[in-house]
DNA sequence: GTGAAAGCGCTAACAA
DNA sequence: TTGTTAGCGCTTTCAC
């Protein structure tokens, strides 16, 4: 068997009488050589078990045909389904993905960051991490011109692409939502405002009170860390409460499941007493009772965006280049949930405030 | 700046008068280097902002420190938590994971598989494409004793270690639960018997029945994808049906939810009329109403052992290199949907069949 | 304890 | 259309 040295193109060049150059030029199909030659070659080399070693090419070549992913965590649902839409394109395109999780420390993400430098990526897709402060540990990528694309958890930096939903909003409107519901105290659950995304739902959620009429009250916003014990939480301190308020709107479908689990446990009546309302549209919103309003996240076309606007820079084709920023259409799905009001038809909102104001 | 060229181990070894040879030996801490030369080299090589060149060093070494991933798709609860825990230890053991899905394609696993074979991975995990015939394409594999270990959905080969949970006693158990409950015509939807552990959990749902001295009814197994909408069209044939099943055991939660969901749109009482049982305890499962009962499955435990064995093989730590299976523990977890009994006291099975007979 | 030198397999500029 | 040649940056054997 084939079992012990690998075939090299030498192997291939000394069979054929011909030199390595026109071994290695023909198996990448290059022009300048005749369709006989290259039909013999290619027909030696996979009679000889050949396999192109992809650690001389890319020391020739200084670039990998790697992608390096970094994301929060992989196991949620807007991750994972982002992460698969990546991986479909960047198979198309032969490249690879080297992945790794910050699981939400900085730390982390400074040490994975480093890790795909020193890999020697192409470039790098990113989820920020929830603390992430600065974009310093980028600077090796940025000063050696390799490119950056931001998704989900972005940062505003001139220097790379950010590809998001308006999170700004889709928050604005489903909150404008709940009023036109008839609600009067909505609380929102909202997650760290050092992450954009819930910084950004927490503003379109106070403007559209604010334009609404209605006063921001300090005491029905909550900030926590969106996970199903936080929701429990919630949910007690909202029963709790003397005042309670008459509508939430929470950054995730996760914890609003459970905060509004909490409360039909308790006898509340959902959304008669309180509404709710969610964001990303995981599966789960659909089988929770009553079914969760939300907002549709386009999670798998933000990984094809992503990876391919990452691809298409690496190949020249400058489409995209003076694009900042590239929002994704995201629209509210209203349900069981949030409907106060007997209007069985569902009606979805469709204009908005100016949108990243 | 260092825009431009790479520091290289010359430029170092150059700057201290020494060899590149001794520059090379001191970053990796080779024995044979004084202190005091280690010392300054390390000094420098920070100083001059030098990076390893891992393809210089892979061409020169033969090997990458990478692991190879072949999934059948990346967004599922499970797959994703699995990756998780293989991610945390590959991590923390220096290597790098390239994924690819198969997409339930055995065209697609098999060229994935050559892929990984061309980057020259050091090993492999996989978790078999449904419809995977044949092992030939690993043969690549096995011929350069390249390390495979396959999880989840794995095949019979005694050439790789296979970590999974026991499908068969799972399932065998959840029926006798059910059966226990009372129930006398369960249904099973099941998978495409092609991929193992649909074959497993079928086989150990008619051997419940058997053990039970309740007979095997044809019209009660279902064969589909799994998905919800197999889900719901399984939950329209049980109405269509004149003679009902009592109970239904779904091979996956997500069918099983939407199974159940579907039966209560019309009407039917869940558990008194129809109880219902799934599998893989997805966060969802907690969420459904009833509340699923169903068998926990250890998916980030799963993929830490997967990742830690084939790291440890690699190593040359040959803990597990006898072991050609390894089980992890899973219980069944008795939740509303199932219990027609009105003993609260949900009981936990624990003895069961001969596991894997 | 350190250095010289060869070479991993491939690509591409230049030459023919 | 094809060949020659010179590395890419690193590791490692052998020599001192």
């Amino acid at each position: 068997m084939k079992e012990d040295r690998e075939i090299t193109i030498y192997d291939i060049a000394r069979r054929l009488n011909v030199s390595a150059a026109t071994v290695s030029r023909s198996l990448k199909d290059h022009h300048a050589i005749s369709n006989a030659t290259k039909k013999k070659v290619h027909a030696v080399a996979r009679e000889m078990g050949y396999r192109s070693n992809s650690f001389a090419r890319n020391l020739r070549r200084q670039q990998a045909n790697t992608l390096g992913l970094i994301v929060p965590r992989l196991n949620s649902y807007v991750v994972s389904s982002i992460i698969a839409g990546m991986e479909k394109i960047a198979n198309e395109f032969g490249y690879n993905i080297i992945i790794s999780q910050s699981l939400g420390s900085a730390k982390k993400e400074i040490s994975n960051i480093d890790m795909m430098f020193d890999s020697r990526v192409d470039g790098l897709l990113v989820s920020l991490a929830h603390d992430a402060k600065s974009m310093d540990h980028f600077n090796a990528f940025f000063n050696k011109h390799i490119p950056v694309v931001f998704f989900d958890r972005v940062c505003e930096d001139a220097r790379s692409l950010n590809i998001v939903i308006d999170n700004y909003k889709s928050a604005y409107n489903i909150t404008r939502h709940l009023i036109e519901q008839g609600c009067r105290r909505i609380m929102h659950i909202a997650g760290q405002s050092s992450t954009n995304i819930y910084a950004e739902r927490c503003r379109g959620y106070k403007d559209a009170l604010l334009h609404a009429g209605l006063y921001f009250d300090d005491n029905l916003l909550v900030v926590n860390d969106l996970t199903e014990k936080s929701g429990i939480e919630a949910g007690n301190q909202i029963l709790q409460m003397t005042e309670k308020p008459d509508g939430v709107f929470v950054a995730n479908d996760l914890c609003a499941i459970y905060c509004m689990q909490t409360l039909r446990a308790a006898g509340m009546k959902i959304p008669q007493e309180i509404a709710f309302a969610g964001f990303n549209n995981e599966p789960i919103t659909k089988i929770v009772e009553p079914n969760l309003t939300t907002v549709n996240y386009p999670c798998y076309e933000m990984g094809e965006m992503a990876a391919r606007c990452l691809i298409d820079h690496l190949s020249g084709a400058r489409t995209v280049d003076n694009a900042n920023t590239i929002i994704l259409r995201s629209e509210i799905i209203v349900r069981q949930s949030s409907l106060k009001m007997k209007n069985e038809t569902a009606l979805l909102m469709v204009d908005g405030p100016e949108s990243l104001s």
